[in-house]
RNA sequence: GGAGAGGUGGCUGAGUGGUCGAAAGCAGCGCUUUGCUAAAGCGCCGUACCUCAAAAGGGUACCGGGGGUUCGAAUCCCCCCCUCUCCGCCA
């Protein structure tokens, strides 16, 4: 959520920068301007009058206890408080109006972000390692699985329809150790506090990170829309401290949480879904921080450098890229996204987006941390995807695949997997 | 699911209709004194919003959340949420 008094003070660099974004946000700030603006007479008036109020009963009460009547006062007051009885609602009514168009608008891209409309302008910011040369043709993640056993799409799909995976036999295990590899990474090497956190949120956290009220359709909800299914880690463990005032000296905070994440993929069906490549559930490592304004953009830094070690310590090629002012998400103002690439594919995919919220996500959680000088002030919140499994997953064996259709997994995974090979 | 107890400022904890935004203690900040790895004394010490060009200042709201009674609610009434104890059920 933006600073309604930066809104305020600086109406024209706020329109610009939003203009910068795809949609149709900038548009929307002289709604907000002209609601403000009724909000704060309101509440003036209100004060004013509950002031009076106030001062009034006080004197009532002064003249009963000396054994005084004021039935001239007592009828005056009451006057002011049918009056008041009405500005409330009309004041509560400007509040929610302003609350919620604020809550539409999304964040504010970092000045330094690369301008454009889609990712075609997404620059690259590195490369890391080559890709395989194979010998042979690749086959795709499907087909290996397939003569492997690794993971059942049919029976999935039998189960809970399209869009969701069974893994099966050395598949099922492949998956569990992605995932213990990574989580031990992060808590051992990189000291993140690992935590393992509910699926299940509340409408209130799910406001809080940035999911709702915009995008309701993407997520699974449950108990008439007051608690949905994890979409991704950031919410829960984001939502931690949310309502929290952290002192200087905790800060940093790094968590690391593995949970599965469910969406609902509306409308993505057709493109670059086949397989494991877009499924309604998927198992993912996160990686959330909380951090002053002061060192968010280091923090941010390091954070994308964590989850791209992931990939190195597998071998696996990818590249970093920046993402343009119009391809970046709702709440973020600054994303890097780590792309692997899939021999198998004959592209890259997305395996880890690491964004810098700056303090979008704190305002809407009211989460601050009390500064050098005492003063509170909002955390920024930074999150990354230490990795989303089925990607890393579809990545590790096409990159792997061997001639004769089997994998030889990298030495890293090898005491995870407990063997070296799938055959 | 049933019965009971509770929810007050960073923490502990007073406060049952008016001068209570709230005693006291602890923690924190500042100053003074004495000196030595600390003590004592004094002062300051919640948040949000409104007002003000700004600072200073002023104002309003907030005692789990919402509603009600009343001239006036932390305090009385109703509903909800959460925590704890006991019982039931269950992995």
């Amino acid at each position: 959520m933006l600073d309604i008094r930066l809104i305020r003070e600086n109406p024209d660099y706020v329109r610009e920068r939003l203009a910068t974004r795809n949609g149709d946000a900038h548009l929307k700030l002289d709604e907000i301007l002209a609601c403000d603006k009724v909000r704060r007479d309101l509440e003036t008036r209100l004060q004013q009058l509950n002031g009076d109020r106030k001062r009034l009963s006080k004197e009532i009460g002064m003249k009963r206890s000396k054994g005084e009547q004021a039935p001239d006062l007592e009828e005056q007051v009451r006057g002011i408080g049918e009056e008041i009885t009405k500005l409330t609602e009309q004041t509560t009514q400007a509040d929610e109006a302003q609350r919620n168009l604020l809550l539409q608008l999304p964040n504010l891209p970092h000045d330094k972000n690369p301008l454009g409309a889609d990712a075609s302008a997404n620059p690259e910011v590195r490369v890391w390692g080559e890709k395989p040369a194979l010998s042979f043709a690749p086959a795709d993640h499907v087909a290996l699985g397939a003569k492997l056993g690794l993971f059942d799409l049919e029976r999935a799909a039998k189960i809970s329809g399209s869009g969701f995976v069974c893994y099966t036999g050395p598949g099922a295990r492949l998956e569990r150790a992605l995932l213990n590899f990574c989580l031990d990474l992060h808590t051992r090497e990189h000291h993140y506090l690992e935590v393992s956190p509910p699926f299940l949120i509340k409408r209130d956290s799910m406001v809080g990170t940035g999911q709702l009220p915009k995008f309701e359709e993407d997520m699974y909800g449950l108990e008439n829309g007051e608690l949905f299914l994890a979409p991704t880690a950031e919410v829960p463990v984001t939502n931690l401290h949310r309502e929290e005032i952290l002192s200087l000296n905790e800060l940093p905070k790094s968590f690391v949480a593995y949970t599965p994440c469910f969406r609902r993929e509306a409308g993505s069906a057709g493109r670059m879904t086949r397989g494991l490549i877009r499924v309604h559930q998927f198992d993912k490592v996160e990686l959330v921080k909380l951090t002053t304004p002061e060192t968010s953009w280091d923090e941010l830094e390091k954070l994308t450098a964590n989850a791209e070690r992931v990939l190195q310590l597998l071998g696996l090629h990818y590249r970093v890229i920046e993402l343009c002012t119009g391809d970046m998400g709702f709440g973020s103002a600054k994303t890097y996204d780590i792309e692997v690439w899939a021999p198998g594919q004959n592209a890259y995919l997305e395996v880890s987006s690491c964004s810098n919220y700056t303090d979008f996500q704190a305002r809407r959680m009211n989460l601050k941390f009390k500064d050098a000088e005492g003063k509170n002030r909002f955390c920024h919140t930074l999150n990354g995807s230490g990795t989303a499994m089925p990607r890393l997953f579809v990545a590790l064996i096409e990159t792997y695949q061997q001639a004769d259709g089997s994998i030889k997994l990298p030495e890293a995974l090898v005491p995870y997997f407990g063997a070296a090979e799938i055959r």
